[in-house]
DNA sequence: CTATTGATTATCAGTTTTGATAATTTAATG
DNA sequence: CATTAAATTATCAAAACTGATAATCAATAG
């Protein structure tokens, strides 16, 4: 009977619209304006869909975190039988599927943790998640190799990915781009 | 003859607030209430000192170029004769000494180069001149390496360093410093 | 067609932020 | 003490931002 909701369709732009707005402006610094500007919408149907700046802020890390947990999936299942690891490298630093926008909106929001100590917490997880992740991959192709020389390996696989993907705002950065990819194939073959 | 100009000081004083102020809340999310606040001064003498807001993000690139190159340069000279690289690593990674203020500071620049091709241009810079100078280092300490290795090697170690000081503000993060710090020997280590 | 309910728009009041100017106070000098 | 130039304070108006409410429009079921 009644006219039928949007809600869904309509929170996804907006919160798209915010990861943008976030990443250009910071957390701090996007306006409901500028959001409702970015989504295409009214100011007031910002509020009637998802709510005030607070309420946005909370629903786009539940988001962040969804997706980030659904693409990591999704790249640990394309990799192929034989050598995943390599292949995991190229993929993370190839600059057609590198979505830096992920990375980006990570930094925003540890840049936003500041006085929250419970986003902290949960960026702290995301990262170490992702650390685990890439290890995990690791010691499957190295089984023989330590925990803790994986573990490390593994840190700075993922600390070279994120810079990388942190620069990108000053532009294409190719050449970091792939000394970083290099580095962290050097990186992977001090297990060998 | 006229009363003593304090402008030097007040300067210094406000562009040291400013740090903090983007570090925390970015260049777009600091406002002119919040920067008078941390400094302990007046709004007006931000402005009568500094400027406005423009003014401000200008007189801030300047000074964290200036002290940027200051420091990197005190450090270069602080290093041993023997084993300069595994003391610039420890250096660099030791939490008592890196001030990630700086790497926030340059993270908070960067974030804010979306719009400002200059900036953009100067922190690309800024971040290649860091680049080399651990170039420098290696390629001292392994005159023989072929200098494409040395630059991959310093992309990765710059690239380790500063995502550990971008995740500084989810807390101390002492483990991954760690293992950050080992990832940088090894890397180092691939050049013996 | 009509009732129902959500989408959309219009509008408002209160606060914050900013840029600017004028007035006042202060410290050094002759 | 009077002068001078700077520091400091007081105050203003315009703009931007936010939260909120009421009014209007639109689509579906019965």
């Amino acid at each position: 009977m009644p006219r039928p909701s949007m809600k869904a369709e309509r929170r996804e732009t907006i919160l798209d619209a915010y990861e943008r707005c976030i990443v250009r402006h910071g957390v701090e610094g996007t306006t409901l304006e500028q959001l409702a500007d970015e989504a295409g919408l009214a100011r007031a149907l910002i509020r009637h869909n998802v709510g005030n700046k607070e309420d946005l802020l909370d629903a786009y890390i539940e988001c962040f975190l969804d997706r980030s947990k659904a693409d990591t999936k999704l790249l640990m299942q394309a990799l192929p039988a034989e050598n995943r690891v390599a292949a995991m490298l190229d993929y993370l630093f190839d600059p057609r599927y590198a979505n830096s926008h992920a990375t980006r909106a990570a930094n925003a929001l540890m840049a936003a943790s500041h006085a929250r100590p419970d986003l902290a917490g949960r960026m702290r997880d995301w990262f170490a998640r992702f650390v685990a992740e890439i290890a995990s991959e690791l010691s499957l192709e190295y089984p023989d190799c330590a925990r803790a020389d994986v573990d490390d390996v593994a840190a700075g696989i993922a600390g070279i990915y994120a810079n990388v993907d942190a620069m990108a705002p000053l532009g294409p950065m190719t050449g970091l781009r792939d000394a970083s990819r290099r580095a962290a194939h050097r990186l992977v073959n001090t297990l060998a």
